[in-house]
RNA sequence: GCUACCGUAGCUCAAUGGUAGAGCAGCCGACCGAUAAUCGGCCGAUGAAAGUUCGACUCUUUCCGGGAGCACCA
């Protein structure tokens, strides 16, 4: 390393800053001129080494973001991190799509940081790690909206029209949402995103759903939905809305057959009757079974005196029962738990069918007796009650909401119903139960009771025929909980809550009665009513979609869509109707990973991760793994992490209603993304997660304090080219070579923590490292030797080598979460030769690229330094003191007289010569004497304040021609002087 | 109602069952060569109550508060 030229030599390392400004001051200055000029001419502040940088305290995020944004676009930086990633370990995190309505919300922007967190970090931890983002097109929510702007256009409509509608709708919010995505700074194939409207997918989706069909997993039964038999349709959950309405509420009792004894001894032989209540008197004649309580207290009571009639209620329902029914008594002849009444047999009042006694949970002893009448063809609770005990989905009501007569019924229904509305059968019902004795009271009762959302007539439960995918066909939900085990989760519980939900949850129900999704792809032979199901000839339909996406099964004919010559094993027909139905959502999007991770993406299945809300515990977790175990024999992902919900600062959830929605696009316009992406870095984020703006404005500040950190190594760069000027770490001062170990800690433990998504840990610790280590300490330290030292001192050097070391390992540390202040410094920064034109393109540093040059025992000596630090803590207490007296104001002004015990006297002698700059004193004293631990005494500095350096010295003014100034800066000045002309 | 979750200082985070630690904020001060910066000092907490234990932020139970999913109002 030669002499150089300091005022001649242009830089070659890219467009950082120059620099040179500071020594340009004295570029005018010959050397024959400092032999002989009047030097205390020379104004001492110019030759003061301060930090000098283009990179700006203030951010102005707002503006900066978007010309990086573009940057990065036009440069194809994407792109280029594929190539320079080609080759390397992979780990893929597959995107869970959001769904294509409404704008992004703080929960979206939460969600897809942390991803680009995982997926910048793996990338710069040496992974090939690419982001495709998708989204979920399907469903009702947009059909609705689109419904809703159509207006009364629809009614004129074909349903390829109106699928077409709703695919512009979902296209308008894809759009609309990738831009606030991207505005983020995520990174990602945003020109190849996956939807799952795409023909490609769709067609994916409908040969899953023929491959499920297929391999016996389908099977199509009833189930109770909300059905309004005015629309004629069933109605989803949203499609409900609840008003005031007023029904007959009736008490009917039912025979006991079974022998009364076996319950207990005193009813043997008595008449004993289950005793219902209910508010919709037409399902009676669906009525299958009683349900109890498992756990609640039932009493057998006679109702009128000895001898009479004996019912069965719960115990604590018993009064309001007697009162209700015009009891005279209520004699308890028994009691007893409601589980006794498993399989009790009960007989229908005026069907010939039995009715059983069964133990549900939803019994609840707020109204009626404590015994629930059960139909589980007209309540959802009565259906999954029924399927435990395997009874029939007898639903006697038709699409109009007539009672007719069904095929394979148990019992006749009573000729009077039939033909009739369940609204005209009420009071025919209640007449026959009166006529045969079987009802005990009756009461009007206003409830809350569901409506439809268009005709505002009140809705049924009505038994209709929808599509499973059986929990135990094939093993199904043994495999999905034996895959459960082999995941890795995050956090851990996540695992028990996936199992719980699995092990205990119903069939999958995957049919809709809607348009906006993909067909259930099944035809129905006209002549035998058969289903045509030949995997064969599903997949040459499905094929289809491929080129003209679903819409293919709207568009054209059932002949038009099978292959030619196509007919009925049975029945020899050719006349087929196709399937109405369409697919769950959930099926749509669970087949994400069939779709995405494959050949067309560049990827492979399964994913290394998925990461999303809790909610999609229940959601798309749960669906994708159902559709993965049971097509592919495992889950679609290695390892599933949660985050959390966002919440208000009270910790509450954000609701319009309440107003305390936080929108990103505000805090973006006011603070721009990264301080989104900062509060992102700084939560838990597996937990429920705050904002507010007490957070907003903590994280600026924090902010302010990580820019500043980089702007501070920066400006005191501006000189420091590694190249010429980088000093062996071996060869450092002691100091310097002690933050080194420090910040080769922290980028070790930072680098684990990244490793386990702990995002906050590295937050908290660079962020500590910056106030604590860097500011408080050690650039606090440097000030005077970066700024009195010549700068060409091996001292300064030193400290820049250090300073040096530590920017290049900052800004790559905090590229993955400062992603645009990273860039931004990057291109500040007097990078290596051969280094890349982005930081997004680099590594993480390596811990051994601080420390490197240093031996093991410059890192025992550094350890001295950690001990140094504590007393050093000490000394400023003492400093404080004098200060709050007034003593002194600036530590300059003082003079330190330590004294010892022997267990820190040796390290402060061995030290002695560091001490004053450590405490950033004039002079530090030590006095043999001993005493317990350290003792602190401050005087007032003696000599003379050094107008240059600000420290008293005795040799101020030693040089004549720089009369104001301490014998070392006047060196350092001349060396200065001397050095421009050299 | 059912299932699992969360609760440490004003805020965000720490603490193998073993003395509850940081940073920021706040308050008081210093500096005036990182200046819409920088430095120092001080103040401050385990949601509540029982229990297990020599010892509990940590384990158990109940309660309170919060959020999530599911189900439901016959």
């Amino acid at each position: 390393m030669g002499r150089r030229e300091p005022c001649h030599r242009n830089s070659n390392h890219g467009d950082s800053t120059d620099s040179r400004a500071a020594s340009d001051n004295h570029c005018r200055i010959t050397w024959r001129d400092t032999l002989t000029m009047d030097l205390s001419q020379v104004e001492l502040k110019k030759t003061v080494n301060l930090p000098k940088t283009d990179f700006g305290m203030k951010a102005n995020l707002a503006q900066l973001e978007p010309k990086l944004l573009e940057k990065w676009r036009a440069s194809g930086l994407y792109q280029k991190i594929r190539q320079s990633s080609a080759g390397r370990p992979r780990y893929v995190l597959h995107d869970g799509p959001p769904y294509a309505n409404g704008n992004i919300h703080l929960g979206h922007v939460f969600n897809k940081t942390l991803k680009d967190f995982i997926v910048k970090s793996k990338t710069m931890s040496g992974f090939d790690s690419p982001y495709v983002p998708g989204w979920d097109c399907h469903g009702l929510p947009i059909e609705i909206k689109v419904d809703a702007e159509l207006g009364s256009k629809k009614a004129q409509m074909t349903p390829a029209q109106i699928r077409k509608a709703c695919r512009a709708y979902a296209q308008k919010y894809v759009d609309l949402q990738k831009k606030d995505f991207m505005r983020l700074g995520v990174f990602g194939d945003w020109d190849h995103p996956y939807l799952t409207m795409d023909a490609r997918y769709q067609s994916v989706i409908a040969h899953a759903f023929v491959d499920f069909l297929d391999q016996g997993y389908v099977y199509k039964g009833l189930k109770p939905v909300h059905w309004c038999m005015r629309c004629r349709t069933a109605l989803a959950e949203a499609e409900v809305e609840y008003e005031n309405h007023s029904s007959p509420s009736i008490w009917v009792r039912f025979p006991l057959t079974s022998d009364a004894g076996a319950l207990d001894a005193a009813l043997a032989g008595r008449n004993v009757y289950g005793l219902i209540w209910t508010t919709t008197p037409w399902t009676i004649p669906a009525n299958m079974a009683i349900a109890y309580h498992p756990k609640f207290e039932y009493s057998a009571v006679e109702s009128n005196g000895p001898g009479s009639d004996v019912y069965l209620v719960a115990t604590d329902l018993v009064q309001a029962t007697k009162e209700t029914c015009g009891w005279e008594s209520s004699e308890e002849l028994a009691r007893f738990a409601g589980r006794k009444l498993e399989g009790a047999v009960f007989r229908h009042p005026f069907i010939e069918r039995d009715s059983g006694g069964i133990l549900a949970d939803h019994v609840t002893l707020e109204q009626g007796t404590g015994a629930v009448h059960t139909a589980p063809g007209h309540g959802q609770e009565d259906y999954v009650v029924g399927v435990q005990y395997g009874l029939d989905v007898y639903c006697p009501v038709d699409v109009d909401g007539r009672l007719y007569h069904t095929e394979n019924a148990v019992g006749r229904l009573p000729e009077t119903l039939v033909g009739k509305t369940v609204w005209e059968a009420n009071p025919l019902v209640i007449e026959l139960l009166r006529e045969r004795g079987a009802l005990l009271a009756e009461k009007k009762i206003d409830h809350s009771y569901p409506h439809c959302w268009r005709c505002h007539r009140p809705t049924i439960f009505r038994g209709t025929e929808q599509w499973f995918i059986g929990m135990d066909r094939n093993g199904l939900r043994e495999k999905a909980l034996a895959a459960i085990r082999r995941i890795k989760w995050m956090p851990a519980w996540g695992e028990d809550r996936i199992y719980n939900m699995i092990a205990s949850r119903p069939d999958w129900c995957i049919s809709r009665q809607r348009m906006w999704g993909v067909p259930i792809v099944v035809f129905t032979c006209t002549g035998c009513n058969r289903m045509l199901t030949e995997k064969a000839l599903l997949d040459h339909v499905v094929d289809q979609f491929m080129t003209g996406t679903a819409d293919v099964w709207y568009e054209k004919t059932a002949k038009e869509l099978l292959p030619e010559g196509t007919s009925c094993a049975h029945c020899n027909g050719a006349e087929f109707t196709k399937e109405k139905d369409i697919l769950d959502v959930w099926f749509d999007s669970g087949s994400s990973h069939l779709a995405v991770l494959n050949e067309e993406f560049g990827l492979e299945w399964p994913a290394e991760l998925y990461l999303e809300g809790g909610d999609q515990y229940r959601g798309w977790f749960h669906s994708s793994l159902l559709v993965a175990v049971g097509l592919k024999g495992d889950a679609p992902y290695r390892e599933c992490a949660t985050n959390g919900w966002t919440l208000d600062g009270e910790g509450k959830a954000m609701s319009k209603s309440i107003g305390n929605v936080v929108e990103p696009d505000k805090i973006i316009k006011q603070h721009g993304a990264e301080l989104l992406r900062l509060w992102v870095t700084s939560v838990e984020f597996h937990e429920d997660v705050r904002i507010s703006d007490t957070i907003l404005t903590r994280l600026t500040e924090a902010y302010r304090k990580l820019r500043n950190t980089l702007r501070y190594t920066l400006g005191n760069l501006h000189d420091f080219d590694p190249v010429y000027d980088m000093v062996p770490a071996g060869e450092m001062l002691e100091i310097d070579q002690w933050i080194l170990t420090r910040a080769g800690q922290l980028v070790e433990r930072c680098r684990a923590w990244y490793g386990e998504f702990a995002f906050h840990r590295v937050y908290q610790a660079l962020y500590n490292f910056a106030t604590t280590d860097l500011s408080a300490i050690y650039f606090d330290v440097l000030k005077d030797r970066l700024y009195t030292a010549a700068p060409n001192a091996r001292a300064r050097r030193s400290a820049q080598t250090a300073m040096y070391r530590i920017h290049l390992a900052l800004v790559r540390l905090m590229a993955p979460l400062l992603t645009f202040t990273c860039e931004e410094a990057w291109q500040h920064t007097r990078r290596p030769a051969g280094s890349p034109e982005s930081v997004h393109l680099t590594l993480f540093p390596d811990p051994e690229e601080l420390t490197a040059g240093l031996s093991a025992e410059h890192r025992a000596r550094a350890a001295n330094w950690e001990q140094l630090m504590e007393l050093r803590e000490t000394v400023l207490k003492s400093l404080e003191v004098a200060r709050q007296e007034k003593f002194i104001g600036a530590p300059l002004e003082a003079r330190l007289v330590l004294r010892a015990g022997s267990d820190v006297a040796p390290l402060l002698h061995q030290y002695g010569g560091d001490l004053a700059a450590l405490f950033i004193v004039s002079e530090v004293a030590l006095e043999s004497q001993p005493a317990a631990g350290l003792s602190v005494r401050v005087e007032r500095a003696g000599g003379v304040k050094c107008e240059r350096c600000w420290k008293y010295t005795r040799d101020t003014g030693a040089n004549p021609r720089l009369p104001t100034v301490c014998q070392a800066c006047a060196e350092a000045v001349v060396e200065m002087l001397a050095g421009q002309t050299a």
